[in-house]
RNA sequence: GCGAGAGUGGCGGAAUGGCAGACGCGCCGGACUUAGGAUCCGGUGGGCAACCGUGAGGGUUCAAAUCCCUCCUCUCGCACCA
């Protein structure tokens, strides 16, 4: 009678596994749906973080398979990354095996979870299977211009000998193994692929997406492609040559009084040599280049600067004005160089006052009258325009398209959208990462790798030690080949890609995962793809999710994938957080190491419980989703996590929460345990009744309604499980006789019948189980999802509030169908509506139908 | 700093303009029991009450947790962590 998941569980496991129920067939005449949760660096093990996503995405998957599709549900391994070098760095384990052990581990704990996973499809990124196409998509980006070399600037440790990635900086700038050395930056010639190119694709997608997609996503990804509509304009150089600017008020031309340039821009050092200030501006940039990009772009961050030694020309005035290096002009956004209005923009405003640099306010306000002495911050608004020459008069917004239009009949500026977003360099000086297909020769350079010879597999079997850099570097045998050009010898790239690669286009491989001559087969790809549901969580709306809607984007131009956008649906879902413990002599403490009081098990204190906060290692606020799995079963990790919280917002753990829900399991188990005999003895045909039989009916479809539209509609899994635990608790109180009775015997068995399969996506084992016990054929998980009675979901009476002044007085009961001319009667008769206004004037009565009566008096 | 969120009983949450606190946890009481940290049943925002209550303050509305404005606090992302 008791409720033991655990044999339960094992058991039902190989059930579906030898039925082979998840499995994924391509030609099924039913509805397609494909669902998928953003696959998992192989860590070492599942986190509660994964058990939320995974299980989040199984529902969805188990409900879609009710709900008549076909349902591909994959899982695989984003395999390559920089964990695995840390940790052959830490404990001498090779990146390799060290990936594959992880992944053997945690393939068991997500089956323990009972995932409905179609595991033929698993694949791990770190095969040449895999990486092999994507090395071959990338030479087709070479071909088409979309990848180019460009050289940039990185961390780099002189002890190492390598280049950090901004993780492995320290706060204070030094690294994060040798925490004497200062990181410097060092500039080397990396890959960029040009997601530019599509910028103003991407954010027009959203469209597609908008309704699909969260809002808040969308809003996150249009401010990180970071559109903006302006102007190019050169600055000509009294010597010859020319500085071309971005701006976004060109309007604002005449009142450029000098030019502030990015600390990195190559002409700032050319300046200073030439005008003998080479000493002071080095120190400058020198100082600025250190500072952390973040902290740079801040509003209240000192604005400073250094003037260059060199001149341009305004190109409207024809008045020279003074070059600065300033440190809130970032190298990588438009070209490095900003003409600086200090009358219309607040930067340029502190930073003229701050170096008695001239204001003109060249645009004016409506209500009053700018004067460049007495401002004190800058007017960054409309107006018209001032001292603009010919444009003195206009309205600022017809400035811009005047000037801009000035500008290209001179030949001397354009017009120019400009976006935020920059190539995407993917350029890794790392080894535990996909090779770069290409080859340097001496004489002829960059030479792609021939695509009959990939892929290029990286060496495996290399001693991986960090003492070097990267290893590939010294790996002999592999770096040299011959050129495939002119047959010289010549050296492989030894970078590899960003792992962001691999994570762009693995869901296009789920559809084909084992198609060993070409990456993707276009009529699989036509008959799976889009995604129809993606969950993950939302520290990947920008780059990711991105970089993969590039991707789909170039592969469509290729003709291998089909329509604009991946991802139809998104779930971002929230982190699974927990309160942190803190002992004062010990610090940070795992809940297994506090006592049932609260004190430290090491020395007795009382640990400080902190607020709850990411689960994470570093604070030890983790539980281990295997200890739970083992004490509880894997359908109470589930119905818990999808009952303590929304999908989308944050989850709190809590012990008692778990058990609530394991409680909750055994109230099931025990129900129809308790009530099996009759259940199985009752007739399986509910008949349209009266009376109890009717009521107890009627509950039923309501909570299968209720449920059915949670799950489908409103993705709310929490108030879901609410309304079955209404449900059961309602078939606690219902008599003993009426399981007994005929009627109401058939009335309770279709009930039992539709909570079992309510409850299957939640918690499928024990749904099962129970399933079976009642003499109900076929598994509960390949039963259809019930359709709910329209007749007896209807509710027959309304209750509707009575306010008056606001304040609410009466409640009134009516029938289902009571007209508004009924209502407001009746609710004007109630004695207590009348001691409020008795005597008063009503001055106005709102209905609102089968809710609410609101009465204003006075 | 910029961008995106969140803030409701002792706790997780419910209610998306219309009864604030569904459901669960915790707590209190009862039943059963040799026993209960099992199970079943009931109660549970504050206040004696009028009433008061959704981070703080203002506003819109017959009606605001929900919409608007100002502020506070916390969380996530910011391009080489995935």
């Amino acid at each position: 009678m008791k409720y033991k998941a655990q044999a339960l569980e094992g058991k039902w496991q190989k059930e579906w596994d030898e039925a082979g129920v998840f499995r994924c067939l391509d030609e099924v005449s039913a509805p397609k749906y494909y669902c998928l949760e953003m696959f998992p660096y192989p860590s070492g093990r599942i986190h509660m973080g994964h058990v939320r996503v995974y299980t989040i995405g199984d529902l969805i998957a188990r409900f879609k398979r009710m709900r008549g599709f076909q349902v591909l549900h994959p899982i695989g391994w984003d395999a390559f990354g920089l964990p695995a070098e840390n940790a052959a760095h830490r404990h001498g384990t090779h990146p390799a095996k060290w990936t594959y052990e992880n992944i053997d581990f945690m393939r068991q704990q997500l089956k323990e979870l009972g995932i409905s996973y179609d595991w033929d499809r698993e694949f791990a990124t770190c095969t040449p299977d895999y990486y092999r196409w994507e090395q071959l998509f990338f030479l087709w980006m070479i071909r088409d211009g979309l990848a180019y070399r460009k050289r940039a600037s990185l961390n780099w440790c002189e002890e190492c000998q390598t280049v950090l990635a901004n993780e492995q900086v320290n706060r204070d700038g030094t690294c994060f193994i040798h925490d004497q050395t200062p990181v410097t930056q060092r500039e080397l010639d990396q890959w960029f692929l040009g997601i530019t190119k599509y910028a103003d694709e991407l954010l027009s997608g959203h469209e597609e997406l908008r309704g699909g997609w969260p809002e808040n996503i969308l809003e996150m990804q249009k401010n990180w492609i970071g559109r903006s509509e302006g102007a190019e304009i050169d600055f000509p150089l009294p010597g010859g040559g020319k500085i071309t600017v971005f701006t976004t008020r060109p309007d604002t031309l005449y009142g450029a009084t000098f030019m502030s340039m990015a600390p990195e821009h190559p002409l700032v050092m050319e300046f200073a040599r030439k005008s003998d200030r080479e000493k002071e501006v080095r120190a400058f940039v020198d100082r600025v280049t250190r500072q952390d990009k973040i902290a740079r772009s801040s509003e209240e961050m000192e604005k400073e600067g250094i003037f260059t030694g060199g001149h341009c020309v305004n190109p409207m005035t024809g008045k020279e004005i003074p070059i600065f290096a300033a440190n809130f002009v970032l190298y990588e956004y438009g070209t490095g160089a900003v003409m600086a209005v200090p009358a219309h923009d607040q930067r340029d405003f502190e930073f003229a006052r701050k170096y008695g640099l001239p204001v003109i306010a060249v645009i004016q306000p409506e209500e009053e009258k700018l004067v460049a002495e007495t401002m004190t911050c800058a007017y960054e608004g409309p107006g018209r325009m001032d001292g603009s020459g010919p444009f003195t008069g206009q309205d600022n917004e017809t400035g811009k398209r005047e000037i801009t239009r000035h500008l290209e009949r001179k030949g001397i500026g354009r017009g120019k959208v400009q976006f935020r977003l920059r190539d995407w360099g993917v350029s890794r000086q790392r080894y535990w990462g996909c090779p770069i297909p290409v080859i340097h020769c001496r004489k002829c350079g960059l030479v792609p790798v021939p695509e009959n010879e990939l892929p290029v597999v990286l060496p495996e079997d290399l001693p991986y030690t960090r003492e070097k850099g990267n290893p590939l570097a010294s790996a002999e045998d592999w770096v040299n080949v011959a050129c495939p050009s002119c047959g010289a010898p010549a050296r492989r790239e030894t970078d590899t890609f960003d792992t962001f690669f691999e994570s762009s286009w693995y869901f296009l491989r789920y559809v084909d995962p084992k198609n060993g001559r070409e990456p993707l087969d276009p009529s699989k790809m036509r008959a799976w793809m889009p995604v129809d549901q993606y969950v993950g969580g939302v520290e990947h709306a920008c780059m990711h999710l991105i970089y993969a809607r590039f991707f789909h984007k170039y592969l469509r131009d290729k003709g291998l994938a089909f329509g604009n956008e991946p991802f139809r649906r998104l779930l971002s879902q929230g982190m699974v957080c927990m309160a942190t413990q803190e002992c004062p002599k010990h610090g940070w403490r795992y809940p297994e190491e506090v006592d049932a009081a609260g004190n430290c098990l090491q020395c007795g204190e009382k640990v400080a419980v902190g607020r709850s906060m990411k689960m994470s290692k570093s604070k030890r606020n983790v539980v281990e989703p295997s200890a739970l799995v083992e004490r509880y079963g894997a359908d109470t990790a589930r119905l818990f996590s999808l009952f303590a919280a929304p999908p989308e917002k944050d989850l709190d753990w809590s012990e008692q929460g778990v058990e609530g829900a394991y409680r909750f399991l055994g109230r099931v188990y025990r129900l129809v345990a308790q009530k099996e005999k009759a259940l199985c003895a009752a007739a399986r045909q509910a008949a349209v009744a009266g009376g109890e039989g009717r009521r107890i009916r009627q509950v039923t479809h309501r909570t299968l309604k209720k449920v059915t539209g949670d799950i489908e509609e409103r993705y709310h899994y929490n108030t879901a499980i609410s309304a079955i635990m209404e449900m059961v608790n309602f078939l606690y109180l219902v008599e003993e006789k009426e399981w007994e009775a005929a009627e109401t015997a058939a009335a309770l068995r279709e009930a039992v019948e539709i909570l079992l399969l309510m409850l299957s996506p939640f918690a499928p084992h024990v749904a099962e189980e129970l399933w079976e016990r009642i003499g109900c054929a076929g598994l509960a998980c390949r039963q259809p999802w019930p359709e709910a009675d329209e007749e007896l979901a209807r509710a027959e009476e309304v209750l509707v509030v009575v306010q008056i002044n606001g304040k609410l007085r009466a409640r009134i009961v009516a029938d289902a169908d009571v007209t508004e001319e009924e209502i407001r009667a009746k609710a004007l008769d109630d004695p207590r509506v009348r001691e409020y206004t008795e005597g008063k004037t009503l001055k106005k009565l709102v209905y609102v139908p089968k809710k609410l009566v609101s009465i204003v008096v006075a």
